[in-house]
Parts: structure tokens; C-alpha cells; sequence
DNA sequence: TTGACAAGCGACCTTTCGTTCACTATAATA
DNA sequence: TATTATAGTGAACGAAAGGTCGCTTGTCAA
């Protein structure tokens, strides 16, 4: 128990950033929290600051290497229902895992301070989610599976509402099975809406 | 000028709370951008805290007023045309308006430090405006002009997409004119995908 | 005219913050 | 074995924070 306490560092600041901001998080706590005393922390960060923008390069590396390269993109789904299945299983995973939930309460406590967690709220909570879905639904279009129309436009209106349902359970984490349960449903929803009749 | 110095006080500290949140901002600079010394300031309230709550109490009481009671409502368009014209003036007036665009940000930033932001959050960003367009899409299918369907699911279908392209204008003021024309591209979408045949 | 009060000022207090530094214990290295 | 780098400690520091207090001034009612 040594080595990784720059990484114990960056989780714990992640817990805590994400929950009462960088400003209302003091360097005391954090170290406390780990059991280490403040002093402690500058052998690993050059500064409170440090830990932050260590913390904004870790979330912005992570987020490039889950979503910005093509290989690591979801498969177009075969049908609709396998639409509605992808859906559930990447919408279960993003609320349920702790790292990237704190990740999305962060990015939108400081989104309006800093620059660069302005630029990567930006993808998380609109803009990477369309691009991801345009190539999904155009792919769905080619093999006739959705009915022939902008594919952004309906990347707009299949994601937007699924992130509003996430933001909400950000809020109120107690209500994560029933907003799962609305997540399903519009996704069956929008299939209806937009699925070539006949396709299964 | 004196007597309403704390509503200039709340109106400074909006500002600055919406920019830096709460434990980011400082009475000194408060009271300085106002042209006071920060000891004047409990001249009028007990604490930075006592600022925060005023601040948040006249958010709630507005937002009642404004969303609470149903004669505030906005009428229910007569045509699909009325709803796309309803939907730009509703999102020209909440993209422009300083105070309620301060609001916002404020509301993310805070919402999950404090309870009350929380749930106003939660109302602003989705069951108000769902609670909001229910009713609307509930008329609008009586009348014949939308698609018989789950009004509910139409109205988060509907509103989620141009609340998060109001979030995205939020976060890059700049390309307001660009949401803009987004917000109308994705409104006549709608009504093209849920509207009834011979509507006009 | 005078007394009371509201509003602003500047000095001061206490606490907390981020940060530094001299020191120690440990573990790996030469 | 001697040495050196690493990780942690605790005391101390200066700056900045929120908050208090006594004083002054202007306004207005009695």
C-alpha cells in the first residue's frame, strides 16, 4: 500500500469533485479520506490544481479511448429489437457505473469554469452521443430497417431523451429502476415510430 | 439608489454563483462588483449563506408562478405550424433571457450539493417541461392534429432533444443562432414524424 | 429640531485554505 | 553495508475566507 496512492488520489478527488465541486473540496478532507494527512498529497501532486487537470487529462484520455476511435463503437444492431437490447445494456452500464456517473456530475458542476470540461460535457451529454448514433442509424437505413429519413436528426431524437432519463437518475439515484423502465419504453417508442413496418 | 441594494446584491450573486457556484465565490468581489465593501452586505443578509437561500427561494417562487399555475400555460397551437411557432418563441425567450439562462447554469452547477436545486434541477431540465407539453400533445391528438399516442412519451420525446440543445447553447452562447435554426430543424421533424396526415 | 434608524465604511477577528519545509522511516540500490 | 530515493509526518506560514463591531452619515418621522 503505497504505490497507487496517486491513483487513490485521483479517485477520491473524483468522489469528492463530483460531489460538492473543486472549490468546496479541500485538499484536509480529501487526504483524510484516504488516511493520509494534507502535506502528504504534495508528494504526488504539485498543487491542488494539479490533481484537477490530472484528473480532466484521465477523463478526457478515457473518454477518446472508449468512444473516439471506430473500432471500439457499439455493432449496428440486426433489428429493432437488438436496437432496444443495445440501448438497455449501455444505459445500465452508464448509470450503474459509479466512475462515470461521477464523471457526468462533475463535467456538469464545472462545465461553465473551466474550458476543457465545458468541451467534454459537450460530448458527453449531446454531441458525442449523436455522432455515435448517426452511423448506427444510417447503417439501420441502408439495411431497411428504419425508415429513410436524416440520420442526425434522428440520433438527436433517440438520444437526447435517453440522456435526459440518465441526468435524472444522476439526481435521483433511488429512482434508477423506474427510469430504466422509461428508458426501455421510449426506446420500444421510437422503434415503433421509426421501424420499417414488417422489420422485426 | 439604496433601498434596493439587495436585490442588487441577489442579482449580483446569480451571476457570479453561475459562473464559479457557490464555494467558488467570494463576498469581497460580491459587494465589489456592486460597489461596496463586503461588511454591507450583512447590512441585508445574515450570511453567504442566507444569499444562497434568497437566492434560491425567488428561483422557486418564479418558477412557480411561471410553469406552477395553469392559466400561464401557453395556449394550445392550433396547428402544427402553431406548435413550431410556439416552440421557437418559448426557446428564443429561455436561450436570450440573461436571468433564466444564469438560472440554468446555477441549477447544474449546484444541483447536487443542495437538495432544493436538486429538485427544481430536476423540474427545469425535464418534468417540468414533460409536465408542461403533456397536456399540450394530450389536446393536439383530441383535435385531430398529431397521431393518437402516449402524450406523456411524446412530450419527452419532444422536449428532451430541445432542452439539451438549450444546455448546449448554455455551455457555447456563440452559436445560439446556430441552436436556433437546430431547435426549428428538429421541431419540424417532429411534426412531420408525429403529425396527422392534411394537418395543417 | 431632534431622535431613531437604515445603510455603508474600515478595522479587526477567527478560521480555514493551500502550500512549504525540515524531518523520519522504509525499501531498494550501489 | 552505505546510500539514496520514496512516501509519509507534523509544525508552521501567508493569504484569503466569512463574519463582527464601532463609527459615520443621510433620511425621515415625531
Amino acid at each position: 500500500m503505497a504505490k497507487d496512492t496517486k491513483e487513490r488520489i485521483l479517485a477520491t478527488a473524483l468522489e469528492m469533485f463530483s460531489q460538492k465541486g473543486y472549490a468546496g473540496t479541500n485538499i484536509r478532507e480529501l487526504t483524510a479520506a484516504l488516511g493520509l494527512v494534507k502535506s502528504s498529497m504534495y508528494k504526488h501532486f504539485d498543487s491542488k490544481e494539479a490533481i484537477w487537470n490530472a484528473l480532466l487529462d484521465q477523463m478526457i484520455a478515457y473518454y477518446g479511448q472508449r468512444f473516439g476511435s471506430a473500432e471500439n463503437l457499439p455493432p449496428v444492431p440486426d433489428s429493432l429489437e437488438g436496437l432496444v437490447r443495445m440501448t438497455m445494456v449501455m444505459v445500465d452500464f452508464t448509470v450503474h457505473d459509479e466512475k462515470i456517473v461521477m464523471t457526468r456530475k462533475l463535467l456538469a458542476i464545472e462545465q461553465f469554469r473551466d474550458e476543457r470540461a465545458r468541451a467534454l460535457a459537450g460530448k458527453h451529454f449531446l454531441t458525442g452521443l449523436t455522432q455515435m448514433f448517426t452511423p448506427i442509424f444510417a447503417a439501420m437505413m441502408d439495411r431497411g430497417l428504419i425508415r429513410r429519413d436524416d440520420p442526425e436528426m434522428l440520433a438527436l431524437a433517440y438520444t437526447a431523451p435517453i440522456s435526459a432519463l440518465i441526468h435524472q437518475c444522476d439526481r435521483e439515484p433511488g429512482q434508477a429502476a423506474e427510469v430504466m423502465q422509461r428508458v426501455e419504453a421510449f426506446s420500444r417508442h421510437f422503434v415503433k415510430v421509426y421501424g420499417e413496418e414488417g422489420a422485426s
